[in-house]
RNA sequence: GGGCGAUUAGCUCAGCUGGUUCAGAGCAUCUGGUUUACACCCAGAGGGUCGGCGGUUCGAAUCCGUCAUCGCCCA
């Protein structure tokens, strides 16, 4: 067959992708073989692919195809999952332009907006994960909206409602003023920004006197119910009992004392809020103080503030700032720095706001979730983010779990019109409920009204590793008896709350057991400057334009070679480049071994059997090194021993060994046996770089149909020969040597040199001179045993090599050379004998430590006995 | 403000229980090279008192203290 000179990604990942969902080799099911099973982390149904996914999945893809190899039942189930504020504002959006709003639809109609958008855009990122390579059980795609998934967070609602986990209650919460919902603490994110801080004077009741307090929030002034000083603040100690009056409006409010108040802070004095601060919130609770809510949802002011009614919160803050300067309430007004909590999806300040919202009690759920991270049941990868998780854990706060949207899972919460309300899964279910709870049989459908808020999304996705094989709903079926616990989840530290411990959680809560045994997490991919890669910063290339330019294993390549466990990967288009170059590379070498004319009758010359049988022994120990990486999740570092072994190894040591002279056939035993090694090595490759390692080693040997390298072995160390290996690494220096001295000396490798050899107290291997023969192009080699004069010379170990150079060898350069080293070791033998003449050294020293200085100090003197000589001679 | 982690070659990072697998890898740089697979390549080279200071020890990149700088999480 014609083999083309250039390898070209598009066809070959197209052509074998195709091959392999035809065949079904991603797809799994449950059998008597060890399960491997992983789930995705479900990126946004609405989403597209962007460098964090191409990360995190490259290695998701990687542990999955390793593990098909190493002969596990592999399954990597994929999914989306709803992201319910995200899409919900998306659909908001897209309505808008459409001059319709959300409001003036009912539930049902928007849910129909939102489907159809989902349907449109949803998956799509799917689909660029097929580009990437990725090897998922797509017959197993679940949504966190389809049907399976539904039922179990509705299921699982009413379960922990039974339980008396899930209440109810009026709490201070995150709101968010653009989507109009509350987020739980994990979606509130705090940026630090350039604010102000008012000093306002508040008039004492009743006497002339002011109080001033200081806020970086004018607009709340309105809502203020009390003035706070600390107790044993003695500049305040006049002001006990007393009122003062809110500015502007005039109410009269007290003064009151708590410890909570910084002395040092502005004033020493604060004025209380209770409806729109968490602290202030407290201190209203603990002081009796009224709230008064003075934002409507959508952060305007409303008729309680009793001013500016209806206009924006931060319009108002400039506003109101007029009115009091007009007033003479403005004491002053300095820059300041703080840190404001923004909303994760819509970027709007977080207005903390009292409201009824659904909350999961977290104190009991969290014990085994906690104990079998710290006790390493559960491992992170890197374990430093174990401190993290505990911290986190014993700082919890429960968890609110309901939002004011459509989109997402209905609260299961029937109210009756008497203010009392039914949880149950089903319409049916909750009819009966209300009829037996209240006595009442002719009680109808039509008189109980299910809550209008949905549930977090993540209330859906801490299922993710349990709803997607359907436990929840039918706890005891086959698969999720084979495929549960999962094996490795690989995903981002920055849902380490959002999910990664609330999966835990319900794992322990549902399953009695971990959802995985390893959790891997990936680092940021940022740009040259350390920058995050953003949409709005626009410093994120196209992954798909990466995957055109590139090919998909390139990219993968690329992204892999420098993106340790947890460490942070600063993208730059070299790391593809590098990537794709590596790609080339393999193809070459198989166009290189292809083009080879095979005769079976030429005798397999000894440097050729030589190289083989090292090779054997090396690719063993470099595959053990590769699991053992793997066995720490040292992806990159896997990654790397799989390059170089190709690139070094395989193509720039194996495959020049066996090379046939120019246009003279190899003999059929070294063909034969290089063909399997390359097979092999090309199994090695495969699950970093599926496509081309699949095309190679289907043009390596005839295949039968449905054949594929997805569903080979990966190579098996079977132990290997280290004195082997360690006196082929002698020999690939002495071949270096004598390249070192033909570049020196201007000497082309086609012209063929003598080498001779004599053999130091260190010994060098004789095995393989026929392979420095070859690779030294050699006419002659000879042992001797004492100086050659007038040659080039080098030292491996304490070997000494001569390349006889006649009367062109430069002494000058050669002697300098020599008296380099000598003056080298000589300094090295010193600082030995100086350890070794500390006699504390050699009385507290383990023995094999002196013993080891007492071999460096006989293997320096021989060095230096040899170098010694070799100057007199030439001299 | 509280907690966690980091600081090793120009860059990104390895270095497990102190001692020859301890100063390493990849990239970048520099010098040679169009040898009949590959310039998307090959052969070489340079480059670090392991953040500063102190301590423990016969011996510290590694253990302890402290300072500095950076990052992350939380309030």
């Amino acid at each position: 067959m014609e083999i083309p000179s250039k390898y070209n990604p598009a066809e070959v990942e197209d052509k074998w992708y195709k091959y392999w969902m035809e065949n079904k080799f991603f797809h799994s099911e449950p059998d008597e073989r060890e399960p491997y099973t992983i789930v995705i982390p479900p990126p946004n149904v609405t989403g597209v692919l962007h460098m964090g996914h191409m990360l995190n999945n490259t290695i998701q893809d990687i542990l999955t195809r390793r593990a098909r190899m190493l002969g596990k039942n592999a399954c990597w189930v994929p999914g989306t999952d709803h992201a319910s504020i995200a899409t919900e504002a998306r659909v908001v959006n897209k309505l808008k332009n459409e001059g319709i709003s959300k409001f003036d639809l009912s539930r049902e109609e928007f849910l129909e907006h939102a489907w159809e958008w989902t349907n449109k855009h949803g998956g799509i990122i799917l689909e660029q994960l097929k580009k990437l390579g990725a090897s998922c059980d797509w017959d197993r795609t679940a949504f966190t909206m389809d049907e399976v998934r539904s039922e179990s967070v509705i299921k699982t609602f009413v379960d922990l409602y039974d339980k008396g986990l899930i209440y109810r209650g009026v709490r201070m919460v995150n709101w968010d003023p653009a989507a109009k919902t509350a987020l739980s603490d994990e979606e509130v994110i705090f940026k630090e920004v350039q604010s102000k801080l008012y000093y306002l004077k508040y008039k004492i009741d009743g006497e002339d006197g002011f109080v001033t307090i200081a806020t970086t929030r004018p607009e709340t002034i309105l809502g203020d119910t009390a003035v706070c000083v600390n107790p044993l603040d003695e500049r305040f100690l006049n002001l006990k009992g007393k009122r003062v009056l809110v500015p502007l409006i005039n109410r009269s409010i007290p003064i009151i004392e708590d410890e909570y108040v910084d002395m040092e802070f502005g004033t020493g004095c604060l004025k209380i809020t209770p409806s729109h601060d968490v602290n202030d919130y407290e201190i209203g609770l603990r002081f009796n103080l009224p709230s008064i809510d003075i934002f409507n949802e959508d952060g305007t002011m409303s008729e309680a503030a009793g001013m500016f009614v209806g206009e924006d919160r931060f319009d108002v803050r400039e506003k109101i700032m007029i009115d009091l300067e007009a007033a003479g309430n403005v004491a002053k007004v300095e820059d300041y720095t703080n840190k404001v909590g923004f909303s994760e999806r819509t970027h709007v300040p977080i207005e903390p706001k009292l409201s009824a919202q659904w909350f999961l009690k977290m104190d009991t759920l969290i014990k085994p979730a906690t104990d079998n991270v710290l006790n390493d049941t559960i491992q992170f990868y890197p374990p430093k983010f174990k401190n993290t998780y505990r911290h986190w854990m014993e700082n919890i706060k429960d968890w609110c779990i309901s939002r004011q949207l459509w989109w997402g899972h209905r609260i299961p919460v029937y109210y009756l019109s008497d203010g009392g309300f039914v949880v149950a899964d089903s319409d049916e279910k909750a009819l009966a409920l209300a009829q037996s709870k209240t006595g009442n049989a002719n009680l109808k459908m039509t008189d109980l009204h299910q809550d209008e808020d949905v549930l977090d999304t993540w209330f859906s996705s801490w299922l993710w590793p349990i709803s997607v094989f359907d436990g929840i709903s039918n706890p005891d079926n086959k698969e999720i008896n084979y495929y549960y616990p999962t094996n490795d989840l690989v995903t981002g530290p920055d849902i380490i709350f959002f999910w990664v411990a609330r999966m835990i959680i319900a794992g322990y809560e549902y399953r009695d057991l971990f959802p995985f045994k390893n959790v891997y997490f990936t680092g940021m991919v940022r740009d040259k400057q350390r920058r995050k890669m953003s949409k709005s910063l626009g410093n994120s290339p196209d992954p798909l334009d990466l995957i055109d330019t590139y090919g998909a294993d390139g990219i993968r390549v690329g992204m892999l070679l420098c993106s340790p466990a947890g460490g942070d990967l600063m993208f730059d288009e070299s790391l593809p480049q590098q990537g794709a170059g590596f790609v080339t590379k393999i193809w070459n070498s198989f166009r290189l071994v292809n083009g080879w004319e095979v005769d079976a009758k030429l005798p397999q010359p000894e440097h050729s059997k030589l190289a083989i049988s090292w090779f054997h022994e090396k690719f063993s120990q470099i595959v053990e090194q590769t699991d053992d990486h793997f066995d720490k999740f040292r992806i990159s570092d896997a990654l790397m021993n799989v390059y170089t072994t190709v690139r070094d190894e395989f193509s720039g040591w194996l495959l020049e060994m066996v090379k046939p002279a120019y246009q003279q056939p190899i003999d059929g035993k070294t063909y034969e046996e290089l063909i399997d090694i390359f097979d092999e090595v090309l199994r090695f490759l495969h699950p970093f770089m599926p496509f081309v390692s699949e095309e190679v080693w289907q043009l390596l040997k005839e295949r039968q149909k449905g054949d594929s390298i997805t569903i080979s072995s990966w190579p098996k160390s079977t132990g290997y020969d280290e004195t082997l290996i360690a006196q082929f690494e002698d020999v690939k220096e002495a071949i270096a040597g004598i390249r070192t001295i033909r570049t020196k000396n201007n000497i082309p490798q086609k012209d063929q040199l003598e080498l001779a050899i004599m053999v130091g107290d260190k010994g060098f291997a004789p095995e393989f001179n026929s392979v420095i023969v070859k690779m030294g192009n050699l006419s002659a080699l000879n042992l001797v045993t004492e100086e050659v004069k007038l040659a080039a010379s080098f030292l491996v170990k304490s070997t000494t090599f001569f390349v006889p150079m006649g009367g062109t060898i430069d002494v000058e350069e050669e002697l300098k050379k020599l008296q380099v080293e000598l003056d080298y070791t000589k300094g090295f033998l010193n600082s030995v004998l100086k350890k070794l003449s500390n006699e504390r050294f050699v009385s507290s020293a383990p023995e094999a430590v002196v013993a080891v200085e007492r071999a460096k100090q006989a293997d320096a003197e021989a060095k230096i006995k040899v170098l010694e000589e070799q100057l007199a001679g030439l001299k």
